[in-house]
RNA sequence: GCUGGAGUCGUCUAGUGGCAAUGACAAGAGACUGUAAAUCUCUCGCGCUUCGCGCUUCGUAGGUUCGAGUCCUACCUCCAGCA
């Protein structure tokens, strides 16, 4: 079982410590998105440096390229990509169900690649075998999405999540029964809860989810920000306290991550500060701006002042601005430590204050300063 | 000087009689939440009461025509060849 302790409550807020195999997490925290087992723009050394503890990856991308066989071949992931610390791998649920033509049955999920349209067939047993060949320390339950927000509709995946709940379970303690006779390092499984933006099919997914003992909850689904606050409280007051929860996707907003935190969540992963980096869309105490934009020409000043990060102790914003009108790598790598630094760093400050009893005191100064404008 | 070719939105370019006129780049702005994202969208002659209307535009000046970036004449500039 997952060594979760969790030394600080402040409501449904805590902060804590998961043990690792390839090391301890402090959080709550902000894990950095690895999908295709990189962060993108950042090597492994940048994301250490910036403070990333851990990062995750993504079953669905790895078993189309290079192969979930030849990552076990590698040593695993943590290895395979010299990351060395805490990993996570996303089952690849929610990237199938976002591709165009997906046939999902009860046995499964069957897609094509968006490379090569090579045909794949993912099922709850297929999603574990992969996942404990990649070898991240975390893996997340094969789960159901929805593209709709009928309730029918998200009542059906939540109940067919629940189905591959109970296969992946019984797959990987058979995985882990191997694993253990072979000396393995130990690999944990994450239920996902569902439920979309119902209540009381959130509680029923937590409770089923709470039913079969995993190592931790990821809860997935959230698209509709404005309403988390509550679905969060709902279903953080079900699962068990000692257990680690993952917010599965959610992070551009700073205000998901405080209310997150303060509804009960230990861990987060969101693309969005990298993908923002990339197009120029930077995290500021005072909010995003885009650095693109022609007032930044002549602007001498540090993207963000009181920022540690290799971007803005160096560079200025005349010069970023520079970096991104030229098209230059450099800008893209830039942005994206900063970024990704900004975030990591806002979800530690969020632990420090949870410790030190500050958290509403700093969730209102700093929400109040970054979304002033609004 | 002669002969041939070319001058279209900041740049390159499409357009050879029919609606300010194609595409790319540049420029300006916006979007992005378990990454098919170094991506995508919008604006891009001027003005206005901006799902529309008015005005002015394709080197310059005339002309033919109901109508000209497009045809004709002259001129200007550039390029190539010949002197």
């Amino acid at each position: 079982m997952l060594k979760f302790d969790i030394i600080k409550r402040d409501g449904l807020a805590r902060a804590g410590v998961i043990h690792t195999p390839h090391g301890d997490i402090k959080t709550p925290a902000f894990i950095g998105a690895a999908t295709k087992a990189t962060v993108k723009a950042l090597t492994m050394k940048e994301m250490r440096e910036l403070g990333s503890q851990a990062i995750l990856a993504n079953t669905y991308h790895l078993i189309l390229a290079p192969g979930s066989d030849l990552i076990e071949e590698a040593g695993g992931v943590a290895k395979f990509s010299s990351w060395h610390g805490p990993m996570f791998t996303d089952s690849g649920g929610f990237q199938i169900f976002s591709l165009p033509d997906v046939k999902i049955t009860e046995e499964g999920a069957k897609f094509k690649s968006h490379i090569n349209g090579d045909k794949f067939e993912m099922t709850p047993e297929s999603s574990m075998q992969d996942q404990w060949k990649i070898g991240a320390d975390i893996h997340m339950a094969f789960d159901h999405l929805t593209k709709t927000e009928e309730r029918k509709d998200i009542e059906t995946a939540m109940h067919r999540t629940h189905q591959w709940l109970d296969r992946c379970v019984d797959e990987h303690n058979k995985l882990a029964e191997v694993a253990k006779k072979e000396g393995k390092d130990e690999q944990f499984l994450y239920a996902v809860v569902q439920g979309g933006t119902f209540n009381d099919l959130r509680a029923e997914s937590a409770k089923y989810c709470a039913s079969k003992n995993p190592d931790g909850f990821g809860i997935g689904g959230v698209f509709v920000a404005d309403r988390m606050d509550e679905m969060l409280k709902t279903v953080n007051s079900i699962l068990p306290e000692n257990k680690p929860r993952h917010l599965l996707g959610m992070g551009q907003e700073p205000i998901d991550l405080f209310v997150g935190v303060e509804q009960g969540i230990d861990t987060f992963d969101c693309v969005a500060p990298t993908r923002m980096a990339r197009n120029g869309s930077l995290y500021t105490l005072d909010g995003r701006i885009n650095i693109k934009n022609a007032k930044y020409k002549h602007d001498f000043t540090p993207l963000m002042e009181d920022c540690d990060c290799e971007c803005c102790r160096n560079y200025n914003k005349v010069y970023l601005h520079h970096l991104f009108k030229t098209d230059e790598i450099t800008a893209k790598v830039l942005a994206s430590i900063h970024n990704e630094r900004f975030v990591v760093r806002t979800v530690d400050n969020i632990r420090e204050a949870l410790l030190n009893d500050s958290f509403q005191e700093y969730k209102q100064e700093f929400l109040s300063k970054y979304y002033r404008s609004l």
